[in-house]
DNA sequence: TATGAATGAGCATTCATTCAT
DNA sequence: GATGAATGAATGCTCATTCAT
């Protein structure tokens, strides 16, 4: 195991989580030892303890990682249309985008996000996460309402509750598509895009004054 | 140990299986040894694989019977309600009872019933957790049609993609609810129930033609 | 490894307790791992933590038993003597008896008889432990006011402290003789049971009246 | 690090030798890591091998220094003192401030110290660390015969064997002191201190001619 | 000389599963 | 049929030590 170069540790920590992430959604966390991803990343097993304190720790920056991603999809999703149909449609697709990306970390974003702030035992990466998805949050509640006040979106919406059942209605649309893709294509007889695009429509009628805009 | 003689397998397996259900419910599956169970359920552990093939079987065993279960909530619920709008709530708030009675199947519902039936090794109880899976969604197709042919719900209607969509969104939205309920209580200063009755609504109006009956 | 015939548990709980009784006196708790105790024991490592809830509980259980054996030896000591000078000398060589059975043991359970009784979590051994310590006390007190009642030993004893200065010099005597049996034997040209002897009867003369009632 | 240049080796052996007793005082040599060591002392963990073979020999190097200690504190203890049995009580002391100082090699002296010389591997420090133990003999021995000729201490003593007596009891009975203290707060209703002055007053009866001078 | 980097060997503990009786 | 007994294979984590630079 010839010694590398001098490399910053950045580049290290890279390798090693980039390792983990495969392996995470591979076979799954808890599924993942540490000894697989020290092999995967070509390291010793101890050697990842050099660069990173715990286990615990890889997963959080995998997550970070990824909700600082997802946080760029969503805004450059909202700034590439101008329509508001389009900007929604787009936003949806940034979200299959992430899913198809860390497929992992999609649903454990929903569960890891309540933080017990009083722990101060916590990781660093968990509040930084959560603090990504307060600004999360906010893109989104911006796009409501410049929606509302372009007289695109009802009126009567309440912002927040709207963020969050979209948010988990999305997210569940998204994951059935990916989980079943086989099985909607055998039985729907159209592709995962295809099919989400169905979904993603039928949702916009729920917020749309008007309803979609275009035959699909 | 006194146990009665001659009990039918029948009776052995539900009261293994049922001990696994309080464990997996209160700790997860993959945090519940066989040991854990075994003690729970009164017997010896290697008499768990009398009556079970190994652990996967008695989770396998789990999901099915949570599905029957969750084939007569929907079933009932359609059936105590003749509006279109009330059987829709009901038909939501049945999913909600079902994820509340088996919140560890709930989303495992999802992953596992992609079956390779070609693999002549799964699990029998798997091909028929499938094919509840089926009739669940023949009721709700039923639904559906019934719905759109008393003019409730739009014409254009896709059958299956909206049956498919909908399960996925309104898993979503439950989950959300469930794993975010103290969140959700202190950001939007609402119960889970309102949260997400406030969610249904708004998917309502995504399907139906004229949006919802009542103010809620 | 064939399989044992079915056996009581205590027996294997000997075995294994046993085998790292053995370990713990050559090599030292922290430096005897459960793999080595389990191949000693001829079981495997597994198979110890079905006997034993954790190494601790070897140690526990270890010590108890030690201690219990140590009271036993005293209390012989005692009833086998008439005369308070052989009473003594017998004790001290009960002492020697128990080091020389339980070297390991000997050293420790001086530390470990502070107990934290507030702590709900301690090995129940370990109160039991601490029990017998006191017993062994009392018996120590019993033979000194005998002693004084009989006018051989000083009036102006105080009990408590005396028994436990004892307790120290006896200990660390013992102690000293067996760590450097080798430089005691080529410095001092005598045995080791000589040297301590000598100790012994030195160490008479600070609670006597008279002195040592025959020469040495 | 702006390391001064050309520090003679020795300076950094120190450094690191200090950092270590350091910590092997707050938690034992076990259960200090050589990482700690090397972050106490300032210096990266590979440079602790420029300057000391392992870890082993950095213990032995502060065994050696406490020993030494010892040594001067004996001596001074003696000279402080004129009458006998101040001597005796100076000379328990010193091992007291000793303990107190170095709690941790204390006990590893006497274990330590058996040296097989015909191991050509043995490392030089545990030598030198013998004969500084020769010399405290010699110290003590020096004060037996004086107390001798001065009428103050038993004709019928045996120098070698009263020295190494003294040594394992006096020992024994700081250290039982030091492990118990709280115990004996709670029972004794006394201070360490002065059950170790009772102890010392004891023991000190053995090897005088006509008992403690004062009372006490 | 000083060190950043890397790791082999080890450790206590867990657990699903097997099998002789 | 029921089980007591036993275990192989892991797992996360630690640490003294080595070595190229």
């Amino acid at each position: 195991m010839g010694r590398r170069k001098k490399e910053p540790k950045s580049v290290h920590r890279a390798a090693i989580s980039s390792a983990a992430a495969t392996l995470f959604s591979e076979k799954g966390v808890e599924h993942t030892s540490m000894d697989e991803i020290a092999k995967q990343a070509g390291y010793s097993k101890a050697t990842l303890y050099v660069y990173f304190k715990n286990k615990e720790e890889i997963v959080s920056i995998l997550v970070l990682e990824s909700m600082k991603k997802l946080h760029t999809y969503l805004t450059d999703a909202l700034q590439s249309q101008s329509d508001m149909y389009d900007k929604y449609i787009a936003l949806c697709n940034a979200m299959l985008k992430y899913e198809e990306e860390f497929p992992f970390y999609f649903h454990m974003v929903l569960d890891e996000i309540n933080i017990d702030f009083e722990n101060t035992d916590y990781i660093p990466e968990d509040k930084e996460t959560f603090l990504i998805g307060e600004k999360i949050n906010t893109v989104i509640k911006d796009f409501l309402i410049a929606g509302i006040n372009a007289g695109e979106f009802r009126k009567d919406l309440k912002i927040l509750p709207t963020i969050f059942s979209f948010w988990g209605m999305i997210t569940g649309l998204i994951e059935l598509g990916s989980n079943k893709e086989t099985y909607i294509n055998q039985t729907l007889h159209c592709s995962k895009q295809d099919f989400l695009n169905y979904g993603f429509d039928t949702l916009y009628r729920s917020i749309s004054v008007k309803g979609v805009p275009y035959e699909n």
